[in-house]
DNA sequence: CACCATGATGTTTACGTAAACATCAGCCAC
DNA sequence: GTGGCTGATGTTTACGTAAACATCATGGTG
């Protein structure tokens, strides 16, 4: 190579720096830049110095591009999640990102707008042009497998709420422990049952939630109610809460989140029905607010933030020559006793 | 369910296919499967369809991290932000990735634990050798300038939650409008005067609001009441609430945001006074629970997503050679009205 | 029919990095 | 002193892509 004019694009500032450019400063090779730029042992520290002081000259910063294409990894974990509506999808996201920095990987975010197929498979396209080692799933994985999705065959795939252990690496908070910890408290307090007030039909978490209150109610040879539905919002559990507040009958609830607990709250009030006198309530999420509604609200404290640490953890065992199997890890959850349940009125 | 073979298939030879693998099955040369991937004209079509072919039979995708290098762009965005505790940051942060991906941009996630110079600092170095086009910043931007950043000089920056329109440029929700109306709203119903249930110090936005709410007090020639202050969290709207509460001439109360707002209302219930009969309420946000409170609550929606879009649109801008100056766009809020104010109870 | 414009395609090169290999001085053992 | 070894550094090459330039038919024009 001839003499080399450092890159100066003359109409929009400078570009950075490069190693030859820092070579040429500091009077050395260009791989002796690379030597020092990685920690490499065997760099005489005279030299080490003079290059480190190069570097800081030119503001040099090593460019991940070409690193990336160098070494064949990015360093990149990519994230496709559904709206970021729910706390626990947005709890789950900050865990992962925070523990991927920790492990020098960036994350990339990839929203997918509304849970069709056709959306999840253009997100998915995209991804496949995206620079990323990995992939965290944080949705049902029925779509996941609606949308024909074809990776790259490198990237390894985590997701978060589904079952489907056999075909991925599945990472979850334990809905059904935590629903039958929810259940039976419920019934120590003396409630002859529990109504279930669940989440939408196509959420596997919703489906696993409602199949183990099924369950525990069965176990305790306790009648099943009718089941009522909500999309996860307050304002469904407004609406789907009025039903239940119209039932004399009605003395216990297990809403499947936190926000249409606090709708099942206001439809109780405006019926008249106090909690946790007339109603108990209980919750699951433990979102920041539930310990402010009216009454603070009793409910199951999900663990997001070590959901997401797994998650990472997980997905770069999975990158490893010596990747894992395919399995599922369940996070438990801790039941958080506030004011919105007590012993039904018969009893008091 | 589709039998589906999941995505790893070791010792399959290479693990991706290059331009050159296509090119050789194609019978061309590498240049015209480029030409073809980027969908140049003046490629034969008979010849756009063999390495159309080849393309699909080698399962071809192009190198992200060859082609960032070669043109020199990451097509990718950096997202700085504190913790996605807020539901601001968090619809802001998702109407940024839709956004991006619009415009075919990525979004790299950098989420700031702690509030601190030094985390700060860390998350713009880890920065500094990520490989992204532009960065947005939803944070306080004295934070910012503490932490003496460092950029790459063609990095451009677009702050969200944040004065500094002269040295950056920025995008906001119009703190001050938002705030004027709800004042007058509840002047208009009669009340003597308003309180204000502040968010922390060192936040820009709840300092804006303060600063907003004194203003718009003077203006209208009443008396400002002492200011009392929550950190943003429901609780401590709670605690902060039962000083109100203990008022007896307290009837109007704006809150800095919803959360706080909602530990309010519990705390004015506790203490026996009704909302809105004795309490009015007014909030700042409109998130998506606000309308479930008891009462639901009246309140100043932000939105979100037009801020979103706009910082991308703002740092896509930035990014062309002709890239504007500064300045500061501000995004209007809007009253919602609900059922959480009425006149004063002299009034009635 | 010579000429040149046109369109289609191939060849060369460079982007910035880092592994692999090459060089070379200094030193020790025999 | 010679051979071999070690440590420090330089040179070559390749990663996958795409701009710039080169080549080469073809066909229309004068």
């Amino acid at each position: 190579m001839a003499e080399r004019t450092p890159a100066q694009v003359p109409g929009r500032g400078r570009a950075t720096a490069s190693m030859a450019d820092v070579a040429r400063l500091a009077g050395v090779s260009s791989q002796t830049v690379s030597r020092v730029s990685n920690g490499y042992a065997g760099v005489n520290e005279e030299t080490r110095q003079q290059v480190l002081e190069a570097m800081k000259e030119l503001g040099y910063r090593p460019n991940s591009a070409a690193r990336a294409l160098k070494r064949g990894e990015f360093r990149t974990i990519g994230v496709i999640t559904f709206t970021l509506s729910t706390t626990g999808n947005v709890r789950t996201l900050e865990a992962i990102a925070t523990s991927a920095a920790a492990e020098g990987y960036a994350v990339t975010l990839l929203p997918v707008a509304v849970p069709t197929t056709d959306e999840v498979r253009g997100a998915f396209s995209r991804l496949e042009e995206l620079a990323v080692d990995a992939v965290i799933v944080i949705m049902e994985v029925h779509l996941l497998d609606a949308a024909t999705v074809k990776l790259p065959p490198h990237v390894q795939v985590v997701v978060v709420d589904s079952d489907a252990g056999d075909h991925y690496t599945v990472v979850d908070t334990d809905q059904a422990g935590g629903t039958r910890t929810a259940v039976q408290h419920l019934l120590e307090l003396g409630h002859r049952t529990v109504w279930h007030l669940g989440g939408p039909e196509d959420s596997f978490a919703a489906q696993r939630r409602a199949d183990a209150w099924r369950a525990a109610l069965t176990e305790a040879d306790r009648p099943a109610p009718p089941l009522v539905r909500g999309d996860w919002s307050a304002e469904s559990g407004y609406l789907a809460g009025r039903e239940l507040a119209a039932r004399e009958e009605c003395t216990a609830v297990f809403a499947a989140n936190d926000q249409m607990a606090l709708g099942l709250l206001r439809a109780l009030h405006e019926a008249g029905r106090r909690v946790p006198e007339d109603v108990s309530v209980i919750g699951f999420d433990d979102i920041p607010e539930s310990g402010s509604f009216l009454p603070p609200l009793t409910t199951l404290h999900q663990d997001f933030a070590e959901v997401g640490r797994l998650c990472v953890q997980a997905v770069l065992r999975k990158m490893r020559p010596d990747g894992s199997e395919h399995g599922t890890t369940l996070v438990p959850t801790r039941l958080v006793l506030r004011q919105s349940t007590a012993p039904p009125p018969a009893e008091r």
